[in-house]
DNA sequence: CCCCGTATTGATAATCACTATCAAGTAGCT
DNA sequence: AGCTACTTGATAGTGATTATCAATACGGGG
């Protein structure tokens, strides 16, 4: 665990949920100046390894998701890009994959899109 | 309808259910060999804003999913890359997301990886 | 069938996001 | 403090995507 780590590390768990890797390094970079960019990369890396952070889908640039442990999916909110988890889970039984299509799922990710509560005030 | 684009969308058609821009310029190419690269960039955008393909989710990024019309999702195998489409559909109810988020649902996204019947068999 | 305004194209350069490299620095154990 | 292995930062390199722009093709009206 170095300092460019730990900055790192601060800057997701203080910042939006959802961010870039570029955002990433600027907002890391007020902390500790000299923090390289594949510095960070290698951590993003790490991170996604360690299922702490998550690629986000449907989004074009590359980005990823602050993640907390345990299964659950993702609220993505198409009016600001806000992006909320939910335990709320729902995936075709697997028997039914297996007799209609002869698959075997491992693991599922879904995604919603809708508004946000906070959008839908405003 | 140009030309070119006839050739991007038979290259689509023909080829396997999933595919790169680079790819796809290759194949295209065949049929059409003066095609450029941007020509293929942009009726790539074209069809996805149309819901003719999908970028695929969980992949590094690059990569497209010839989709047919109509709701559905798509199983991911995780030995040999192909992408099956099933019409069998789970999301949260609206009522629940609404409920315990706030959270208005507009559409969803879901993928599920595991092993295509092909691999299970070999 | 030809003309013409408009949309599309291809080549190239430019811009990104990300990865590889490697010498120098640091963590963490002893 | 000393040692070793891992980590770092700067830079260059790679590959994908986007911007630019002059040349070209499309397709409706005459």
């Amino acid at each position: 665990m170095t300092r460019q780590r730990r900055a790192v590390l601060e800057a997701i768990r203080r910042g939006p949920r959802s961010f870039t890797a570029t955002e990433l390094y600027d907002r890391a970079r007020r902390r500790e100046p000299t923090l390289g960019l594949a510095t960070v990369y290698r951590t993003i890396e790490l991170l996604r390894r360690s299922d702490a952070i998550r690629p986000l889908a449907g989004s074009a640039r590359a980005e990823y998701v602050r993640c907390s442990a345990g299964h659950h999916h993702h609220l993505i909110c198409l009016s600001c890009g806000s992006v909320e988890e939910t335990d709320l889970c729902a995936a075709p039984p697997a028997a039914e994959l297996r007799r209609r299509h002869g698959f075997t799922p491992a693991s599922h990710e879904l995604d919603v899109f809708g508004t946000c509560a906070d959008c839908r005030a405003a």
